[in-house]
DNA sequence: CATAAACCTACTAAACAAGTAGGAAAATCG
DNA sequence: CGATTTTCCTACTTGTTTAGTAGGTTTATG
């Protein structure tokens, strides 16, 4: 289940989409325009920062601006920043400690199934899909 | 991310298939073969009795039995009981509290698709598929 | 130098996951 | 009946994560 956070990710990303200036948008604004609180949405941009999807400025006339075109995101681009793991069972999450019933493990190759099934249904949504 | 419930869940009721007699059987074996606690497992097990795709007898001789053949079983009825929800966001579980921005959220049609997709998945396996 | 902005550290409250403990009720068998 | 076996039930613990808050520091502009 997504959480918050990476629900809230996604809707810093498209509303930078949508701006029009190619300028730096200021936290202030977003939250104002998300109602989400300042604070909380701090930490969420920080994350999004980190991962080089985003950069931020500091300053009057700071803000947020994309690093790309909106075509260029994808939805796991953005939501692997926040999610932790995207993978539908731990040991299937990157950098987990391999299962030690991997040999006679049943289920493995339905969970490998549907992660890929769902990595290949977030890898070819874009940012400008939702936009549109 | 399916929880560990989950997919102790889903490795009784593999158990349970591959058993050949069509008696009951004790959680004791259960959890002695699955090398899980006898005591957390009879947690999931009441998940299991209650969500009425096993029935528990109580008693010498008693123990746990599949109410249906493992063709009959497809992972989302096993999967539901466990984890409360499958959906990918909090707004499309059963029963949650209608957005308020549904109007204008740019996100909606994507994960009612993931939705979809993955429950799609999960829909056709079965339990004999995992036996097999 | 004032102001506006991101950045950084730390804290809190509530929920959930995973697991434990101890006993009550029911069925069987001698 | 009475011992045994087994599920069923209630309650507790411990650790982690989520979601959010608070307050201050650094950096850039005018």
């Amino acid at each position: 289940m997504i959480s918050t956070r990476g629900r809230y990710a996604l809707r810093v990303m498209i509303d930078l989409a949508q701006q029009k200036t190619d300028g730096f948008v200021p936290l202030k604004e977003i939250a104002a325009r998300q109602e989400i609180s300042e604070k909380y949405l701090e930490s969420i941009l920080k994350l999004l920062v980190k991962g080089k999807i985003l950069t931020g400025l500091r300053g009057k006339g700071g803000g947020y601006r994309l690093n790309r075109a909106p075509e260029e995101y994808t939805m796991t681009n953005i939501l692997e920043l926040t999610e932790e793991s995207l993978a539908p069972v731990s040991c299937l999450s990157k950098g987990a400690d391999p299962c030690a019933k991997t040999e006679v493990c049943k289920t493995i190759a339905m969970w490998k199934g549907l992660d890929t099934l769902v990595r290949d249904y977030l890898d070819n949504i874009t940012l400008a899909d939702l936009v549109k």
